[in-house]
RNA sequence: GGGGUGUUAGUUAAGCUGGUUAUAACGCCGGCCUGUCACGCCGGAGGCCACGGGUUCGAGUCCCGUACACCCCGCCA
């Protein structure tokens, strides 16, 4: 009876003042609370304005199984034992990518599902290991048409469950500027604070006069030098510098170089002002504009690194100087607090350092930019591809490609990964030979719809836009599941635990 | 696999540099109050300070380990 009106019966106070393990052992008394309900009330109707828009959109709601066979890369999966073939296993599916293409196959062009999705992965904020996916995929289209149904539903949701008219087209930006700015494929834009690239800068000036620089005099791939400016509006003390190196090295730095600017551009406070060249502290004041009372943050060596440590830095200083909010979006009913994005033309592999060869960025299916299919043998790096993520206020809430439909240029791209066509049969078979069958042009998308939801409501965490959510350790603390069970039902399934705890 | 934060009464928390009986609020129990509604007043019960070691004359407090929760890296569409 309530669960179509905006006030629930049960008005159960707002504030939340109960430790989080013992909301989830009690989740039915939790899930009285009105922002609870409210929220859950959205991702209801949420559902409804998706299968209304796409229903509208000509696309068809087609099941797909979650049982299915492991194939391999990717997240981990789940596996449940098989009882009626002893000693096998079927893969709870990660995402139903393969059945979806071959809906395509068989002639349905437009397919869409609301599904639940697999994955045995580390949970995080934004992660749980059971997830629910808007999954679409359509044929004879290219990236434009996907990304128009997409801004179509995505707008709707917003109009229709928040009110927010967000403006369409959504702004793109190449994957290579988002990674030189931002750091990152999900940079949030609701704010600046961009890394500033020095690489070239400290080449230039053959390692800038700095002992540590002296491995980046040449330029070498893989390697970079950046910097993150703080403005002096900031004012931090020594106590807070000291805490941002803390966060730093918690992300895998060596140590966080700083410099404060001074009146004549002069650097103080810093590691690298003793022997630092005039000519190149310009430099990097110029790249940086940076100007007196501002901080300079450096991060050089491995680039992924580099990345990482200046990503996680630039968010934390986003909320640290007030620029967004801890979480959630400051004014939800204005269009410019959401920052949707579409990153695009990624590499289509990158290079596996442990395994010392090409692998597929996401999957091996993506279509490649035609005009970049030439570099596939001879410089596999430089391979872009019709890939896309779409984000929004820092969180990626979708992905999809293009994908290849062309037998001839998936032989090219195995051969760059070094699969034989022998191991492509063997791991992929069934796809393959369905391609071979006449497979349509076409792509698609799935959007994470606990994201959208989490975004959409402003909550904290991804465990309160799902109703009975896991913990950290991917537990259930209200039924304490996963569980033990009886030996015999093991003895039926011929599996045997090599578990021993702990004494 | 790694880093960080936390764990004190039924609940939420305070307990600084180790020092007699470990605090508070709400809740609970008893008494009082016939117009209250976040009632009020008086009294009371309730704690292996997460668990296991260690340091010390002495540990809620310091050290090590374990468990659980949360955040992050790795991992992950």
């Amino acid at each position: 009876i309530f669960n179509r009106s905006e006030t629930p019966p049960f008005l159960i106070e707002d504030k939340i003042d109960t430790a989080e393990e013992k909301r989830l052992h009690y989740r039915y008394l939790d899930l009285r609370r009105a922002p609870l309900q409210q929220t859950l009330m959205k991702r209801s109707r949420m559902n409804a304005v998706t299968r209304r828009t796409l229903e509208a959109l000509k696309f068809l709601e087609l099941e797909t199984p979650f049982l299915v066979k492991y194939t391999p890369g990717g997240a981990r999966n789940f596996l449940v034992p098989a009882r009626l073939s002893p000693g096998k296993f079927y893969a709870l599916a990660e995402s139903p990518q393969l059945f979806k293409q071959l809906f395509m196959v068989a002639g349905f062009e437009r397919y869409f599902q609301i599904v639940k999705c697999f994955r045995d992965e580390d949970l995080r904020l934004d992660r749980q290991p059971e997830f629910t996916q808007i999954d679409l995929e359509m044929s004879f289209v290219g990236q434009d048409d996907v990304f128009a149904v997409v801004e179509e539903l995505v707008t709707a949701l917003w109009r229709e469950v928040l009110g927010v008219h967000i403006p369409k087209p959504f702004p793109r930006m190449r994957y290579e500027q988002s990674m030189r700015e931002y750091g990152n494929d999900k940079p949030d834009l609701r704010f600046g604070l961009k890394h500033v690239e020095l690489t070239t800068v400290v080449a230039e000036h053959n390692g800038a006069g700095v002992p540590m620089w002296q491995s980046f005099a040449t330029v070498t791939p893989g390697q970079i030098v950046k910097t993150l400016k703080v403005p002096a509006s900031a004012n931090f003390s020594r106590t807070e510098t000291d805490k941002l190196e803390e966060i730093a090295k918690g992300m895998g730095a060596r140590g966080l170089a700083r410099a404060k600017i001074g009146e004549n551009g002069e650097w103080t406070q810093s590691p690298l002002a003793k022997t630092i060249t005039a000519e190149a502290r310009a430099a990097i004041n110029a790249a940086a504009e940076a100007k007196p009372g501002d901080l300079l943050l450096f991060q050089f060596g491995k680039e992924s690194t580099v990345h990482t440590v200046l990503a996680n830095l630039r968010l934390y200083l986003g909320k640290r100087l007030g620029l967004i909010p801890e979480y959630g979006t400051s004014d939800p009913k204005q269009a410019e607090s959401w920052r949707f994005l579409w990153v695009v033309d990624p590499p289509l592999l990158e290079y596996d350092d442990e395994r010392k060869r090409w692998v597929a960025a996401h999957h091996a299916f993506t279509r490649p930019h035609d005009e970049s299919i030439q570099y596939l043998e001879t410089d596999p790096g430089r391979v872009l591809c019709y890939r896309y993520d779409l984000v929004l206020n820092g969180f990626e809430i979708g992905g999809g490609s293009i994908r290849l439909h062309d037998p001839a240029v998936q032989e090219k791209v195995f051969a760059a990964m070094g699969i034989s066509k022998e191991e492509a049969e063997q791991k992929f078979g069934f796809l393959l030979q369905a391609l071979r069958f006449g497979a349509p042009p076409h792509g698609g998308i799935a959007l994470g719809m606990d994201r959208l939801a989490f975004l959409l409501t402003g909550a904290e965490s991804l465990r309160d836009v799902i109703p009975f959510p896991k913990t950290q350790k991917g537990t259930d603390l209200m039924t304490d599941a996963p569980g033990d069970v009886d030996p015999q039902q093991l003895r039926e399934l011929h599996i045997a635990s090599t578990y021993k705890p702990p004494a």
